[in-house]
RNA sequence: GGCCCCAUCGUCUAGCGGUCUAGGACAUCACCCUCUCACGGUGAAGACACGGGUUCGAACCCCGUUGGGGCUGCCA
């Protein structure tokens, strides 16, 4: 039975390059059946949040990544942590260290050390624990490590380049590796896939396995996400929030289309598929070498295909909460209906949720805005012309888009102005907009009374 | 600096020794459709980093170079 476990920190909000790895391991446990695990990573007492593990819960439920247990807080289990580190010790496979970091850094210097790290001053020394003593991994000396990568294939490094690492702080609390490993032997993981960033370290984490005596599961380390500087995404310096896309209006189904397709193509290079059929078909082992710039403009165009193929229904009701963000959105079943009137015209012109606010303000704002430049520029030098349009609109006895249809196309033979020319200044102003929803169906949402209003308010303000 | 990973259009990718004058998608541009804007349709431009091997044959295999990235903490 497989079991993975997602292990994010909690150190700031939940980015696209995390779910991208909770989602490959949710697939990779789903289409066999397997469990997934979700557990914080919260060792760091000073780093972590608590309104950081409600952030990432959030942001994952509502991608749809569900978790079958947990989620563990690391923290929870120090005392199991300490007790298996002091195995090692035991066993002579740790040793206490008293080194301050400016003295290895010193002693590296003097000796011309081409390594940088921990140098193994304190191997032999056997100190006794201190409250100024670490507890470290004893590497072996000479020798290899080997991971065995579904990804990379086999990671072979030198044991001599693995430096003696903190299993325990001073203050014994434990470090990422060692809760790591024990976690992870606890919880039966049998498959760890996480970010490329991990690789250097799993050397270590193989080496503990072995010390402990158990087998280590299979690892999957998958590229990083990076931004337009090719650089690793990072919660500080990009803005990649999960939660933020959700406020832009990406739908969760998008989202999770387009990140599965960082690093990863089914077999016929098809692009829109379902969470479903993605599950089915993922394979880690098909997961690319190289690291994939985010793209948030393909991932909008995902988006606007999601939103199209949305129902009327569904598509007004994941509208209404951006409405209700705005000033001037009533609410109430009569726009309702109206809405839902305009929603197929709507949904094919946006690939956000939140776009369409400005493309139904002019049906449903009280009030219209209408930029002067451009009220110079499209409005004023029409004025007769406007003006004949709000009588033509008043003898019209239905109000709806066919009418108004027939009535500018006939104005527009008569008039022998083309409808593309004729619909400009009078599309500005009543909606305040050069461009927008058709016309003829915005205006018969919005009513014959307000349109007829704003025509006139324009003419009137076209002779100040 | 050391260790490790990586390398096909601007971007995401297909390709897993001959079917490649390298295919698709986003973005860009042009045209068509059209009441504006979109959607949709058609088309254009655009890549195997470089150098050596191996082979009858290399985008695909090997080595090197260059370039990029990650790690190098009593962070994860």
């Amino acid at each position: 039975m497989i079991r993975v476990r997602f292990a994010p920190s909690p150190t700031g909000y939940f980015h696209v390059g995390g779910a991208r790895t909770a989602l490959y391991n949710w697939m990779l446990a789903k289409q066999s059946g397997g469990k997934f695990v979700l557990r914080i990573e919260d060792t760091d007492a000073e780093r972590n949040k608590e309104e950081w593990v409600d952030g990432i819960c959030n942001a994952m439920s509502w991608l749809g990544i569900t978790w079958d247990e947990g989620p563990i807080r690391q923290s929870s289990r120090t005392k199991r942590h300490i007790e298996m580190a002091l195995s090692l010790l035991e066993k002579g496979d740790a040793y206490y260290c008293d080194c301050r970091r400016e003295d290895v850094e010193e002693r590296n210097k003097a000796s011309e050390r081409t390594k940088q790290g921990y140098d193994g001053y304190c191997r032999d020394r056997k100190l006794e624990k201190s409250p100024t003593t670490v507890l470290r991994y004893k590497v072996p000396a000479d020798g290899s490590t080997t991971v065995h990568d579904l990804v990379r294939g086999e990671v072979v490094v030198a044991n001599e380049n693995i430096d003696d690492f903190v299993l325990l702080k001073a203050n014994e609390s434990p470090l990422f590796v060692l809760a790591n490993v024990v976690d992870d032997i606890d919880m039966e993981i049998s498959h760890v896939l996480r970010a490329e960033e991990h690789l250097p370290n799993t050397p270590k984490a193989v080496l503990l396995f072995n010390s402990f005596g158990k087998e280590a599961p299979l690892f999957a380390h998958v590229p990083v996400l990076v931004n337009e500087k090719r650089q690793k995404l990072s919660k500080r310096r990009d803005r990649v929030a999960v939660e933020d896309f959700k406020d832009k209006g990406f739908l969760p189904e998008a989202m999770i289309n387009y990140l599965a397709l960082l690093g990863w193509s089914p077999k016929d290079n098809r692009e829109f598929m379902t969470l479903d059929e993605m599950t089915a078909e993922f394979a880690i082992e098909d997961v690319g070498h190289s690291p994939s710039f985010f793209d948030e403009k393909k991932m909008e165009h995902f988006n606007g295909v999601y939103i199209r193929a949305l129902s009327d229904s569904d598509f007004v009701g994941l509208l209404l909460p951006f409405l209700e963000k705005t000033t001037w959105w009533q609410g109430g079943d009569g726009n309702t209906a109206k809405l839902l009137a305009l929603a197929p015209i709507t949904k094919e012109r946006v690939s956000l949720l939140g776009q369409a606010t400005d493309l139904l303000l002019p049906v449903f704002a009280p009030e219209i805005t209408i930029d002067e430049a451009l009220f110079e520029k499209e409005v004023a030098p029409h004025a007769s012309l406007i003006s004949q349009v709000a009588t033509l609109c008043a003898n019209l006895d239905q109000f709806d888009a066919p009418s108004i249809e027939a009535m500018l196309r006939d104005l527009s033979a008569t008039s022998e102005i083309p409808l593309r020319k004729l619909q400009s200044p009078i599309r500005v102003a009543t909606t305040g907009a050069k461009a927008g929803l058709p016309l003829f169906e915005l205006w018969e949402q919005t009513g014959k009374a307000t349109v007829i209003d704003r025509l006139l308010a324009s003419v009137q303000d076209a002779s100040k």
